[in-house]
Parts: structure tokens; C-alpha cells; sequence
DNA sequence: CACAATTATATTGTGCACAATCTATATTTG
DNA sequence: CAAATATAGATTGTGCACAATATAATTGTG
């Protein structure tokens, strides 16, 4: 038997798990806000700078448009953005917090040390995972 | 400003955004055997340990019915697996490789050194990555 | 200035992920 | 043994991800 071809020793998987894991112990938290994972990471970048494109976003998230639309289009749905057409570039779609989605920010200041409690790590293996994983990404 | 709710401040972004980013690096790879990213975790199930249930791949990827019932039956479609229910108990649906499943392990087994290759981690940062994820994950 | 190339976003289609619910079969228990 | 309970898998519906393509506006170039 390959033993390379054993889940047990794949790296990628754990990361697929614990991706996932992840987004579900944000779930209860999130969906107080009555908010999705996704569109929680869109509030954090807006109510860090307001205003800013699709494309910004997206480079950002690493997401495109074709995922991007829909999920502002829902966000807008519930009134926490709005989207609107830049004047100066008629391509260019500006997303912007509304005062609801700008009220939800307070509630949202403990989710992170909920989460890092949720995950149960020590605050070493935590910056280790951070750096470890952000050194993988930076490739 | 809440830094805690900065993006560059989340642990959980960077997992999330590699998660995805390792998917895209399987792609290619994936995409000569003709299989996504979670069938081919359900092919290294299998090549391992041919003729499990739904039950046990689901205990195994972490994932429910809801989400391998459709994905099974695409893998059916494909040929590459067979979905039987167990005569000895009806509830069960035994999943087994076909000899086109297992013909693909032999094309399947170079793809753990390549995506090592386009991960570009040293193997020590791999080790502490897998070690530190799997950790994170067994909670 | 016309037209080609580029850019920003939208659309379409496929395949997960997962909650909630349903169905059928098996097991437990009074 | 019959009714209650549990279990395995299927179904339905929503929301990502992402490839491929389309559309419209802008920019670059002859």
C-alpha cells in the first residue's frame, strides 16, 4: 500500500476538517447577528474601512465576483450594505455599511475571544497555527 | 477600533483562506482523474479500505448524508464506485470501488509529492503544520 | 476619434456543506 | 410480540466557491 495515499497522512485534509470545524463554532455566535461566515468576514473589512469596491473585497477574501454578487446582494437584502454604482467609473460597484450594519459591529466585539475559547488551544498554539498557516498562504 | 476584529487579527481567515487555496492546488491534479476535491478524499478511503458505508466515510471526512448522498451518486455515475444496500441490514448502503476506481490509484499516486511541491513548505513547516492543525482539530 | 483591448461586475451552471426533515429498517422495551 | 425509540440514509432548501462566459464601461492605440 502507498502510504502517501492514507488519509491519516495527508496534510491538506486536517486543514479541509478543521476549516470547516471552524466555521461551525462560529455558527451559533454568527447566527445572532444572523450572519453567515462569509459575510461576517465582509463586515469586518467594511466596519474596518467603510467603502470599498467588489474588487477590493474580493482581493482581500480571495473571492470573485461570481461569488462576491450574490452574498452582497443577500447582505443588502437585510439592509446591513448597500450597493451602489460609482459616478467617477460606471463598472465600479461601491459597498458600504448602513447604521443597522454599523450597530451589529458592538456585538460582534466578543466573537473573537469567544472563538478562541471555542477552540480550546493555548494562546502559543494559536499564534503558531496563525503563523504557520498565514507563511502557507503567503506562497 | 476593536482590533480584535481586524481582518489581519483573525486565526480563522488565514485556515480558511488555505483551505480553499490547497483545493485550487489539488485542481489540476484532480482534474485529469476527473475527480473533485472530497471524491478524491472518498478514493483514498477506499484504495485503503475497500467497502464502507456511508456511515463510516461520513465519520471519517467529517460530513453528513446530506452532503455524500449527491456526491456518492456523482461517483456512481462516474463509475469509479458502486452504492449497494447491505442485505443484512436494508437501512445501509455499502459504497465499494470498481476496477476503474482502483486503476485510477496508480495515476493517483503521485499527487501527495506534487502538492508538497506546490504547497512550497519546507518538510519541517509541513510537519508542524499538519501536527499543529490536527491538534487544533481533535477537540 | 474609432476601434481594440482591458477592467469591473454580473450571470450561469456545477458541486459541495449543512440544517431540517423524511422514510424505511432495525432495535429496545414494556 | 407490539409500540416506542433509534439508526441509516435520502431529500429539500439555502448559501457559498469557482469555472466559464457575458455585458457594459473605460482606457489605450493607431
Amino acid at each position: 500500500m502507498n502510504n502517501l495515499l492514507k488519509l491519516e497522512n495527508q496534510v491538506c485534509f486536517p486543514l479541509y476538517a478543521l476549516s470547516r470545524e471552524v466555521t461551525q463554532l462560529y455558527r451559533p455566535f454568527l447566527d445572532d447577528l444572523g450572519l453567515t461566515y462569509p459575510q461576517y468576514l465582509v463586515m469586518l473589512i467594511l466596519w474596518e474601512e467603510n467603502q470599498q469596491t467588489v474588487n477590493q473585497l474580493g482581493e482581500k477574501l480571495y473571492l470573485d465576483s461570481g461569488t462576491l454578487t450574490p452574498l452582497l446582494k443577500r447582505m443588502e437584502q437585510k439592509r446591513i450594505i448597500t450597493r451602489t454604482r460609482s459616478t467617477a467609473d460606471e463598472r465600479v460597484v461601491i459597498i458600504s455599511v448602513t447604521d443597522i450594519g454599523e450597530k451589529m459591529k458592538e456585538k460582534a466585539t466578543c466573537i473573537p475571544a469567544k472563538l478562541v475559547e471555542a477552540l480550546g488551544l493555548s494562546i502559543d498554539d494559536l499564534n503558531q497555527l496563525k503563523q504557520i498557516v498565514t507563511k502557507a498562504l503567503k506562497r
